[in-house]
RNA sequence: GCCGCCUUAGCUCAGUUGGUUAGAGCGCUGGUUUGUGGAACCAGAGGUCCUCAGUUCAAACCUGAGAGGCGGUACCA
């Protein structure tokens, strides 16, 4: 049936939950890190980097009872037949290093790191299986004054993103503070208990969406959501439920009453009692360097979905500029979140390492921050030199040359075509001023320089194409020694003759 | 994993009761204009109609299965 022949083609594809970025969300994302590694660094911090695989038990992502690593992972064989797998966070690859090079570092070993993570999960919207996180942690330090620094830490990035007092907020809760309450109503730390402990703060970690009641159901039996799905409950009694429920709504918005509440809520418990210890010192440490309460608070209900905390877990969320109705400002969401984990790195040793860290997502944040119109995009438009005869390419590369000498940014037309696909070229780029040289210019010494800009509105007014061609809109002329000044000075907005 | 919606050109979409060579707009390439962007006009390229199987003289269209995409939900170390 075929007449011409089918060439097979691939199809022009990305695998799902990946992406490509533009120059503008690169631009954006990149400026994040910078600042945040600033933060870090003048905080006597040291940059890390890890490699991007892992063996898969250096993880710790294998299942119980099975020869492969969890579903969650991108995960291979090697040819020595050990599974790698790719990281999906940069802490646990930080344990291991750790632990891999425990006599020669300093304790306590504070780095820095950014880098993509992938989880093989399914994608949603505002969700990846490629992301970038940028990650501090501190590792050997067993007190809260760590606690105190990465929590102050987290503030001060979101000051170094540009944020103001009021559009941001850190939030800081204890481990141990539920451990307490959960101790007291008779859920242990161990066995079943354990399982029973992680639904626990699974449910809580719901609250925001479902709300007191749906999470009331959680801590029980169980709760069918609208499309029929029923989520397994954490089966606790109903005094336990309320003990969990009264204590996610104990806090305040002043930290010295939260503590107060907090120390008659976990009475003999000697977790709680340790909780309210740590944060009792972390409340002294953020109150004498004016970390007040407009920017960090003490939240119960922040409990971080993850199982290794153990301490003093954190999060730090933006405000939008938008107030509701109250004059409150309106939650975006988390950004980033931390909290001390001091059982990750013994997991190599047979030694206690206590640790405690911060990390965000640099996407998402990044994102939020355009949102909120707070990224600035202000990139230097380059500068074109247009390509009118091939014997003066000489010529051009050393214009370009000379203005890139004076910080300008800046390119010499490498394609193919006439001068007006040059400049239909040019147009598109986002192009601000194009210079043009023949052979005419060349000999009298001179370069026109032609404003795009200008001359797009120009056009509006203009008819026919002869017209337009005739009137030669927003060029100038200046000598060929002053291409410097004369780009500068149009670049600035300067006026044309 | 479970539920719902969707899939025709690079993009957005038409496409008659199942009928012969599948269209439009935008975009792309070239030209009118080999030294000047816009507009206009002319020409051109670009298709496994998601895949496979079935029904039929005949399938983009009907049936079945599968894949992919989107949204919700669960999981998320």
């Amino acid at each position: 049936m075929s007449k011409k022949k089918k060439i097979q083609r691939p199809k022009a594809r990305r695998p799902r939950g990946f992406e490509d970025k533009s120059a503008d969300v690169l631009r954006a994302e990149n400026r994040l890190i910078q600042a945040a590694f600033s933060v870090y660094d003048t905080h006597g911090f040291e940059p890390l980097q890890t490699p991007a695989f892992e063996y898969a038990d250096a993880l710790g992502k294998f299942l119980p009872d099975d020869d492969r690593p969890n579903t969650g992972v991108f995960a291979l064989h090697d040819d020595d037949e050990q599974w790698m797998a790719l990281r999906y966070d940069l802490t646990a690859p930080l344990a291991r290093f750790v632990a891999e090079n425990y006599n020669d570092l300093p304790k306590p070993y504070r780095r820095y790191q950014a880098g993509s993570v992938w989880r093989n999960e399914k994608p949603g919207p505002g969700r990846f299986r490629e992301f970038i996180q940028c990650d501090a942690d501190s590792v050997g330090a067993p007190g809260a004054a760590a606690d105190a620094e990465m929590i102050m830490l987290a503030a001060d990035v979101m000051v170094a993103a540009g944020l103001d007092t009021g559009q941001y907020m850190v939030r800081v809760n204890n481990r141990k503070l539920l451990d307490g309450i959960l101790e007291s109503s008779g859920v242990p730390g161990t066995g079943a208990g354990a399982e029973q402990r992680l639904q626990v703060l699974r449910s809580i970690d719901k609250l925001d969406r479902l709300g007191a009641d749906g999470v009331a159901d959680l801590l029980g039996e169980g709760r069918k959501d609208d499309s029929g799905a029923y989520t397994k409950g954490a089966n606790l009694d109903a005094s336990a439920i309320k003990a969990v429920l009264g204590f996610t709504t104990a806090s305040d918005t002043d930290r010295d009453k939260t503590l107060r509440t907090l120390e008659a809520l976990v009475g003999a418990s000697t977790h709680g009692k340790a909780g309210v210890e740590e944060l009792k010192l972390i409340d002294d440490i953020l109150t004498a360097c004016d970390y007040g309460p407009g920017r960090v608070v003490f939240d119960t209900s922040i409990v971080r979905g993850l199982g290794y905390y153990t301490g003093p877990v954190f999060e730090a969320e933006l405000l939008a500029d938008i107030k509701d109705r109250k004059g409150r400002p309106v939650r975006i969401g988390s950004v980033g979140g931390g909290g001390r984990y001091d059982g990750l790195v013994s997991r190599f040793m047979g030694q206690a390492v206590p640790a405690t860290g911060y990390s965000f997502g640099v996407s998402r944040f990044a994102s939020a921050l355009s949102r909120m119109g707070l990224a600035e995009t202000a990139e230097q438009p380059p500068v074109m030199i247009c390509v009118f005869d091939k014997s003066l390419l000489g010529e051009y590369f050393i214009m370009a040359s000379q203005l890139r000498a004076a910080n300008i940014r800046c390119e010499v037309f490498v394609g193919n075509g006439n001068v007006g696909k040059q400049l239909k070229y040019a147009d598109k780029r986002g192009v601000k001023l194009a210079v043009l040289m023949g052979s005419d210019e060349m000999e009298r010494g001179e370069v026109t320089i032609k404003d795009l800009e200008l001359g797009a509105q120009m056009a509006k007014a203009i008819k026919t194409n002869e017209e337009w061609k005739s009137s030669r809109p927003a060029q100038k002329t200046a000598a060929r020694n002053d291409i410097v000044a004369a780009v500068r000075e149009m670049l600035a907005g300067g006026d044309i003759i």
